[in-house]
DNA sequence: TATGAATGAGAATTCATTCAT
DNA sequence: GATGAATGAATTCTCATTCAT
């Protein structure tokens, strides 16, 4: 059943997955259970495992369709464009997506927790050459003074964790900050814009 | 027994929580078993639990036992300092504990992730409280001139989160890199410290 | 239903009845899957259950189609036949079908360590009827010093025994003699005849 | 938990075994439910996963506990007694043991008709290297004159399956004889001894 | 006839917690 | 304090059977 011959079966093959990411995002692996995946994918727990066989492949069913999507404001940056702007516009995508799909952020970050069980693969294949890929991109702006010189892997790493943490820590987040729609998401924005184009030090 | 009344007490109370730690962190709350948490601390599971009534009441010391030393670097920032000295010494103690203390990050995100059940209250009191106070000293030193006129609320976050990146996706960071050693800890700081100061734009 | 009325339901039939002949045989009732048979009978599980309406069922029906086959050797037993001849023969054919239809016979051995459930009225009706009649041969030949005077019915339950041995002990019989292609039944219908006519005792 | 450190743990191993016993010779391994186990060992079914982790186990440690009284008939053949005594000896031991065990002889029956998956090692180990070392016996015994020349192996074969036979196929042995009181066992026994030693041609 | 989809009733484990000593 | 023994409440997964087309 890997590739869906119906169309109930694509339909019902992506309910389970929303569902699931969900249910994974909150609760972790171990916390989901089957039953609320089906619940929430609203059928029943034979009909659920009947498109899936176990919670395993349902949980990496989740992370294949995550993860086009989660690269891809990366693959996004852009060689030929303005340094000072890629930067930043790949600040706000990374931002926006951690408004938009903070259980997508939020699963990701519990499979890293646990040690990327089901992702080591990726993360030393595909991401490992990506990065390397962006990397050389960041380091030819460096040479030719488009951007300071620095490290382009920390660099790649303190975007993904000052614009995941909005998903990934937002009950902190609104807790500090006293709850305020959705305001912080365009001042953390603003601020890591300022912060990574220009930093602190008064000029 | 909240308040242990013999020496074998507490070396045991502690023991539980320091195995605890590293088996919530390590599986998130669900995927740690109370097996599995006496198994590494030593002792069997009857007698664990008679130190302990609940797996909830292990987790919530351990949460407790945490929160001292977890807030102790933000604590320390000093608004008699100098400023720029202040927050690179910040994100130094932060990246040390990262690197020294692992488990204790791992496991605070895991509770970000579930959306706080057990730390909700703090987050909304002490922490709020604290972030507030040494939110104060921030913009006091902006209005100085001595540090860039920043939303100290999100300075704060950038901080936590690109230092805590370093335990928490350790396994990615690593993948990326390749396997180097502790090295980097030391280039991450190293980068921190130029992004927090200085930013990518050129001067 | 019970009475096909086209040529595809009469196939049909008979190729489901082949297929859970040979699961039920391998794994018992209990340890068949309509599935198994279903994969086996090369259909899908819902149309394997519109020919038979449980899996019970299909079950008896393997168990009718076997009967009829598997008493015939005793049905032969001919009383006007030499008996030395007859009985060798008895014994010969009984071991051809251990070789040629293991399947049936490990079915039968199956049903009866359950205790007959479905077989229970057959065992005390037409194959208590069957036997009586036999053992009356028998009795007739010894009082006709044609063979030696010995208890008819348990001289059915050796022939029994000894021949189906070789199918649904097949394993252990392999495993003892060191797997030998299928010299075992030969060599097992030599001894046996040897044994019945003439016992160990020299003479 | 191999060994049973206290006497409970032994005491309730023995009854689980026992009980396992029963239900698997009864309902094969699939038809076995660790439900009905649990219930006639008097016992809730967590406790008994206390004693034994998995069906399986329970299952193996049956077959363990069965082999050594299972094989100390065959073990008992003494070529230094009167070859005719030995072997009516050995057929009167076996049909005992049809007799009084006859779940035992079940259970193995079963596991033979399953192709023998937990016990395909012993047979083609200890088994086998016994029967080979009593065949040698039987051949001597022939050679001397004592017996007839006759195969060893098939003539073991011949007295296993006429004597589990009682055992194994007791409902149909009883519903063919009409229920018997245990006549049967006392008659068989009289029987075989008849047949192995003197076969039917008349002398 | 035939099959994709659906489900209720199990069945094997797991696990936090309690009991008894 | 400490531990072997015991258990109720899940939880994952299986399977015979039914439904809808």
């Amino acid at each position: 059943m890997n590739a869906p011959r119906t169309r109930i079966q694509a339909e019902n093959r992506a309910r389970i997955a929303a569902a699931a990411l969900d249910v994974f995002s909150a609760e972790g692996f171990r916390g989901a259970t089957v039953d609320a995946i089906a619940e929430r994918a609203g059928m029943s727990k034979p009909n659920l495992l009947y498109y899936f066989p176990t919670k395993d492949a349902i949980y990496r069913e989740v992370l294949e369709r995550l993860l086009d999507d989660w690269l891809a404001p990366l693959r996004a940056l852009d060689e030929a464009g303005d340094p000072v702007q890629e930067i930043a516009a790949y600040l706000d995508r990374k931002i926006e997506m951690a408004r938009d799909f903070p259980a997508e952020s939020r699963l990701f970050a519990n499979e890293m927790l646990r040690g990327a069980p089901n992702m080591i693969d990726v993360l030393e294949g595909d991401l490992r050459a990506l990065v390397r890929e962006k990397a050389k991109v960041i380091r030819a702006w460096s040479a030719a003074g488009k951007i300071a010189k620095v490290d382009p892997y920390h660099l790649i790493f303190a975007i993904w964790a000052t614009t995941q943490h909005y998903a990934d820590y937002d009950v902190q987040v609104r807790a500090v900050l006293g709850d305020d729609g959705e305001g912080r998401f365009h001042d953390g924005a603003a601020f890591l814009r300022r912060l990574f184009l220009d930093g602190l030090r008064p000029r």
